[in-house]
DNA sequence: AGATTCTTCCGAAACGTTTTGGGAGTCAAC
DNA sequence: GTTGACTCCCAAAACGTTTCGGAAGAATCT
């Protein structure tokens, strides 16, 4: 409750001394520090955070930016993440701040705001775009930063990303080990990294196979945005067999398109997320997600060595997908 | 990117002049105000935000809970309150920062930490407890704070909650009304404020129709915990014809349970959350959710109002919760 | 002309901590 | 009896802001 000075006083010793022997330093004597710390933990004191902070110019504050309108990361797992993350920055006494974007300000604005009014020492950034104004914005003030997801920034910065290339390349040829040729993928805007990755893994294993990579339809990374999407691959005269979808959103919406369609029943799917709802939608969605536990953790973790000055080079993790097999992904194709 | 010295001295004005200036006192003449504002912005002056703080006494922050055990807000949900709740306190200049409890911490210390070391103004807590130590040191310390769930304090606190006793009574009725009589509850810890009320809410419905409320069994939280009080209840010589499961969690365990009993698909079923994986279950999930839009920034509003120092009593928000009508309420009820 | 008010500005203190750069005392070595 | 090393402590500065209490000069009133 009480603040260094009264502390002093009522032991009769400097503030400095306090301090000091409350930090551990070696030049109070054992017997003061016990008496100090005894004392302090008598009274309750915890040192103003304020006061700390504006002395040694350092936040103990982290910000992380906070989709507001629909990404790529299923609120259930940004979630864990969020929590794994502020849990693992505690341990280094940093604090984790939700910077939300109010409508009518860019992302970029608060990253402005946070980092330019010191409010934060680092930054943690979600849903990145290909060309990402606020990595441009961090790296030219030199803050440290994670991001989840990659960019196409020259610079390299640290990221933690799933190998969406890798994982929609292998469910691709899945299919086609399937015998599918009019393989379809619904893709999320080509602005995010993630979108673009993905569509980039499936036209490679449509090119590698001999096969046309024309079947694709671009959408807003939500059910809505995979309905129109799959109604738009529908409608064409050859359509597809199967359908690869960029999110488990947007793969909820194409079944409710191949539900309102004749013949949709017979269209294998796959999406990517493993949102829980997705074990229970019928057909079960198969899904990709990406491997390794505690994202949030393992986000944080390398935030923290990016505080500590490693090189952006050495803070690059890319995850391989998993696939996580449900019947959607095996519906029965009919001869064609 | 400056401070307010190297401003003050470029434009040959004091510390004092250009601060309120900035601040838009009147005691600076119109043309200095613009003076400076203009000098301000292109030389992208913050003020620093440590260095307020610890002049002004606050710290603009806010800190909110995050249950990292599963408790009864469901992950989406929770997401969309942090979201809007960040944004709304954002408008009145705070920041709200995510407060996570490492394992072998309890909530309590904290909200002392928080608290204590100043770190924050008020705090939201979530997952509330009929008795909740948290809420007893909140109002010790006399800091602002708005619960999401009520408690049993003796002194009111502010809080926001859904009435979980009429909502549980009416779907009981609901039951009755279709000619139901074994009528079973999965209940929650019932240390939690939620979990109780919503059993009572069942209770009161079955004593006031002359049925006997014997059919409860208590689990926790999760789908597992669901899963082993439906088994328990089934196993019971009576079975019962319905469920009321006290969240939606609890009521897909429920289900698989049902799934494994012979006869399981013809007792009716119904929840509390609305999760969005519950629209796709088989049968999709009846189940309960809170009416008004955007619970966060009515929790959030609530915590400025009380941090404004309006009364507890005034702060006190119970929504109705409206039933969402599916399939696994009515499932054809076979005559006794 | 003197008194009063208004306008516009500023010096200095304060917020509570950490850290720099010693200072006084003790003890052993020369 | 001077020197140096060591131990234990402290005064004061610094971090960057806001705000209190004037002060100087101009304008208005008596």
């Amino acid at each position: 409750m009480a603040n260094l000075k009264q502390l002093a006083q009522s032991l009769g010793l400097s503030i400095t001394t306090v301090s000091r022997a409350l930090d551990g330093y070696s030049d109070v004597s054992a017997a003061t520090r016990q008496r100090v710390r005894d004392a302090a933990e008598k009274a309750g004191y915890r040192p103003n955070a304020s006061a700390r902070r504006l002395r040694k110019q350092r936040a103990e504050l982290v910000a992380i930016t906070l989709p507001s309108d629909p990404g790529h990361i299923g609120p259930p797992h940004f979630l864990d993440m969020l929590s794994g993350c502020a849990e693992h920055l505690a341990t280094a006494g940093l604090n984790l701040v939700i910077a939300p974007v109010p409508r009518g300000e860019s992302e970029l604005e608060i990253c402005r705001r946070f980092v330019d009014g010191r409010r934060v020492d680092a930054m943690l950034l979600v849903r990145t775009k290909r060309r990402d104004e606020r990595v441009e914005f961090l790296q030219s003030r030199g803050i440290p930063f994670v991001t989840n997801g990659r960019t196409e920034s020259i610079v390299p910065h640290p990221y933690i990303d799933g190998d969406g290339f890798s994982g929609f390349f292998a469910a691709t040829r899945r299919f086609q080990a399937a015998s599918h040729c009019r393989i379809g993928h619904i893709a999320g805007p080509q602005e995010y990294y993630f979108a673009h990755v993905r569509r980039m893994g499936w036209k490679a294993a449509m090119d590698e196979a001999g096969l046309e990579a024309d079947l694709c339809a671009e959408g807003a990374p939500t059910e809505q945005g995979g309905y129109l999407a799959a109604l738009e691959l529908l409608r064409q005269p050859s359509r597809p067999t199967a359908l690869i979808c960029a999110t488990d959103e947007m793969a909820m919406g194409a079944l409710r398109a191949l539900r309102e369609i004749d013949g949709g029943s017979e269209i294998s799917i796959v999406g990517h997320d493993d949102l829980p709802m997705s074990a229970y939608t019928s057909p079960s969605l198969s899904t990709m997600r990406m491997t390794g536990k505690n994202l949030g953790a393992s986000f944080a973790s390398l935030l923290l060595r990016a505080i500590a000055g490693e090189p952006a080079e050495q803070l690059q993790e890319l995850h391989p997908l998993e696939f996580v097999d449900r019947d959607s992904h095996r519906r029965p194709l009919k001869a064609a």
